[in-house]
DNA sequence: AGTGCGGCCTGTCCGC
DNA sequence: TGCGGACAGGCCGCAC
């Protein structure tokens, strides 16, 4: 599913292929993401023009003067960048053509991803209003989440995947950043020392910058057929691990659940 | 206010 | 080989 780094690296694909340009018509083929698609979406935009093309947490912002297109690619969404003409085929759900002579085009088999408009300014979107800082910016640090962890009794876990607390870290990267933090993932949030979450804020930092450069190494080119978003090939040390030795000690590698998400860690690495 | 969890979806994989 | 069922997962929105 499209983490931080896999919307961002999206971002910057389809980024060039739409500013500036005017959107010629919208294709709503279906409109059952997780919300409808907003039946005036079509003609509100159509004739626009791309002014920006902006990431908050894993929402896709297309700016234009009348308003803005925000977009979420849920678990199994993928943008790519397509000639016009180019048959849709199964869960192609909307296209954004433009006067290029391009589609941007939306896939999202689960349909668990978004199409919205605002005609306001979209960071005050109910959505999007409430949201933490960005996980790559100064105002995510150490010192805040240990502030706001105070008297929180839930898993870390859980904790550092509350959009309120920071925005980004999906499951893969709270695994990751967890184990390279050695913070055991169901550590109660409240009882972790203000130097640990200093170390958590730094290595979610780490493994989401280097996500962000290996989508960035291996960008695929969004202007191809075959160019669909997936996984990122950086090195997960512990997801998708269980029962593997761990890099670090050599203890095995463990599963488990924690609010009912995946968890893996090393239980002799992590406390 | 914090926490837990149901629900939305479909492709993939597993066991029978 | 077919088929049912479990599982995966972001994240809203409700219940406690």
């Amino acid at each position: 599913m499209p983490e931080l780094p896999e919307v961002e690296t999206t971002r910057r694909g389809i980024e060039p292929y739409l500013l500036g340009h005017r959107v010629e018509r919208v294709v709503v083929r279906d409109p059952r993401l997780r919300w409808p698609i907003p039946a005036e979406l079509p003609d509100t935009l159509r004739g626009q023009c791309i002014e920006a093309v902006e990431r908050r947490a894993k929402y896709l912002l297309l700016r234009t003067r009348a308003g803005t297109a925000i977009l979420h690619l849920g678990m199994s969404g993928s943008l790519r960048v397509l000639p016009a003409q180019t048959p849709a085929e199964r869960h192609d759900h909307v296209d954004i053509v433009l006067d290029s002579g391009l589609t941007l085009r939306l896939r999202d088999p689960r349909r668990f991803g978004a199409v919205l408009w605002t005609g306001e300014d979209p960071l005050r979107h109910p959505l999007l209003a409430k949201l933490g800082p960005e996980p790559l910016t100064d105002a995510f640090d150490g010192e805040r989440i240990y502030r706001l962890s105070r008297g929180r009794r839930g898993p870390v876990k859980n904790f550092i995947m509350d959009n309120h607390v920071v925005v980004g870290l999906g499951n893969i990267y709270a695994n990751e950043a967890l184990f390279r933090a050695r913070i055991h993932p169901s550590r109660a949030a409240g009882r972790i020392a203000r130097e640990r979450y200093a170390k958590l804020a730094e290595t979610a930092k780490t493994v989401l910058t280097e996500a962000i450069a290996a989508g960035g190494t291996t960008l695929r080119d969004f202007t191809r057929e075959d160019g669909n978003p997936g996984y990122f090939r950086i090195e997960l040390k512990v997801y998708g691990h269980a029962g593997e030795p761990c890099p670090e000690c050599g203890a095995t590698i463990r599963q488990t659940v924690i609010g009912q998400r995946s968890s893996y860690y090393c239980p002799h690495c992590q406390r």
